[in-house]
DNA sequence: AACATGTATGAACACCTTTTCAATTATCCG
DNA sequence: CGGATAATTGAAAAGGTGTTCATACATGTT
């Protein structure tokens, strides 16, 4: 009832092992309402557009993130709707708990 | 309003990477409902209590556990609210999406 | 006090990860 | 086609992580 067999259980684990990276954090943060290219994403995280293209490459390797490709540009999603339900609970409980302002 | 400053992503991303190792995941799905003793956790796990003893370390450091001694043994359990309440969430999810029996 | 049991700690090792840099591929526009 | 902008890829460097083993500490028992 409130345990996992084994492959369940790696399968969470790897989905918090990519949650548990910050750059990675904030890439799912960033694209989690609205799809953006790797380009913004990067500008946004203040990183270099390589380094968010691998770990872009990461997220979709666990099909967190979803991209489509636009033009030049690619774009992308949050896929996975656990974590993005979960994701924004997260970040409720914080404002809730920290009471901060906008 | 869905961001975080630099301190809670940071916070959030810390809790995630301690939820990303598999012994971590296990340790802390083991004495959510539960204190157990370090002991009992490294036999549910098959895993030496020096280990178990290590992370217990780290869930404690980053206040994902809490522990009080009893006698000679010492009975762990999660402390932070939002972890349990959230991994009750993805089990949940988990056991709905691939409709398992108990 | 001596012993047994349970837990914690430190050092060492092997392994994995993140990041950067340089080079490559893909797409659009003149 | 040639040039410009976006994204991806691979290799290499640097640092971090998980695990084991041996040892120390704490508590209860005889």
């Amino acid at each position: 009832m409130t345990t996992l067999d084994t492959d369940q259980l790696t399968e969470l684990g790897e989905m918090f092992r990519m949650l548990g990276d910050p750059t990675r954090l904030g890439i799912l943060l960033s694209c989690m309402e609205q799809p953006l290219s790797v380009g913004a994403i990067a500008t946004k995280l203040d990183a270099s557009a390589s380094l968010i293209s691998h770990h872009l490459r990461l997220l979709r390797a666990t099909r967190l993130v979803r991209g489509t490709r636009d033009g030049r540009s690619v774009q992308y999603v949050v896929s996975d709707d656990h974590v993005r339900d979960m994701l924004r609970n997260m970040v409720e409980h914080i404002h809730e708990e920290t009471g901060d302002l906008p």
